[in-house]
DNA sequence: AGCTGTTATCCCCATTTAGGGATAATGACA
DNA sequence: TGTCATTATCCCTAAATGGGGATAACAGCT
């Protein structure tokens, strides 16, 4: 049960007064230009640069950074599947995805991988180096244009719902919360209604829905948002 | 189809060098504060101040504001639903919802019902300003905490996979029939076994699923499939 | 003034489900 | 050889659910 497989620490680091960061990215322009950004940051040393995802799986787990800049487009191995990699190699580092304009739409892959900040590289230092501050202070730095993206795919998800069935919004509410997996005694708690009005509610529900079981109108709802 | 309902223009607007802002909240105090705090800014106009919900379906879709702060925890109805209500009144405005750090697990209805941002009335004026700005400018502004929340929800999909895959073939068989809205019977049916059979079955999915009830075992499953 | 839709409450009853247990034949694996 | 996971069957009980109905306040529409 304990192993304790020789922990990579040469030198014994009781405190530091900077943070370790390491960079994955192939084009040499935008490497150059990171890196001399990265050395206006005093609090920030740079300890290994990549320029592959292979390359990143074998150097950057044994330095233990605390932070990984990714650009999302290498060669064989995408940003995605490296951070998702990385993350089981190196669960304390905290991962920032840079992106050019472009390929926002992998903003969800990223953070599903693992990602914890995906932001654009206009190469606006002080905007970096903000987030890079957020980073190690545990948020998620995104630029709005990508929040937004975020925002918009929780609001699809009600927007494409009553096109399918007129239910009430109560009925739409009580829904929402059976798909979530709740019974009726706990919608009944969290609406502030009786359990027998819930039942009242799901008896209609089922019948606008045309089914008979709230396992099949779970499946309904939940089928109709992508 | 068209309808055309005497859209409310009283005063021919053909440009304003202001935004309109609307208020929502009950709470006297924060209400007065945040009044304050907005008329340091002379580019919006503080147009209407409600204290709920009721109040505010009434009070705001005639003035058509830029932007609404919207409070969650409001008297009867909640600003979840206000926000939702809103949004289909006043398409064009951007709500801003406003938050004590402790019913942080809205966000995501809050995201849903059509919020267009999400922070913590902490009440820093900076930070008020420059969410203000960002929704003027199509964003989505966030406190860290609550991004990070929104990260973490892309993350769990891929927690309740590695769960899944716990499940013997046979049991999986089962779950994917039961998430299609299919009763113990109709599985029985179609797998060939008695009833008794799934509903053992099932007891052992729940288990491993760490579940109580189909629905959330469905759930569960639909939400860990691509 | 009547109709319709929404929200909400309550009753009854049959079926289904959830959770607990026991049992047994496989095949794998150590 | 014993243990374990998988597949499969059966029994029991309490709780939850599904389907039927009645009722009532209220809002909006005609």
């Amino acid at each position: 049960m304990n192993q304790l497989p020789a922990m990579p620490l040469p030198t014994s680091e009781p405190a530091r007064n900077f943070n370790k960061i390491a960079l994955v990215e192939d084009k040499q322009e935008t490497q150059e230009s990171l890196i001399q950004l990265l050395e206006m940051f005093t609090d920030l040393k740079c300890v290994c640069v990549c320029a592959s995802g292979e390359e990143a799986l074998k150097q950057i787990p044994p330095v233990q950074p605390d932070l990984v800049l990714m650009d999302i487009f290498l060669p064989r191995m995408s940003g995605i599947e490296c951070t998702a990699r990385l993350k089981a190699l190196v669960p304390n580092a905290r991962i920032l995805i840079l992106t050019a304009s472009a390929d926002q739409e992998m903003v969800f892959p990223a953070l599903e991988a693992g990602a914890d900040g995906y932001l654009l590289k206009q190469g606006d230092p002080v905007k970096l180096r903000a987030a890079l501050q957020e980073l190690l202070h545990g948020g998620v730095p995104m630029t709005s244009s990508i929040a937004r993206r975020v925002a918009d795919f929780f609001r699809k998800r009600t927007k494409t719902r009553d096109e399918l069935v007129r239910l009430s919004p109560r009925e739409t509410e009580l829904l929402m919360l059976l798909a979530n997996g709740y019974s009726n005694k706990e919608i009944a708690v969290k609406l502030s209604l009786t359990v027998e009005t819930i039942h009242t509610y799901l008896k209609n529900v089922y019948k606008k829905l045309h089914v008979h079981s709230r396992a099949e109108a779970a499946v309904k709802y939940l089928s109709s948002q992508p």
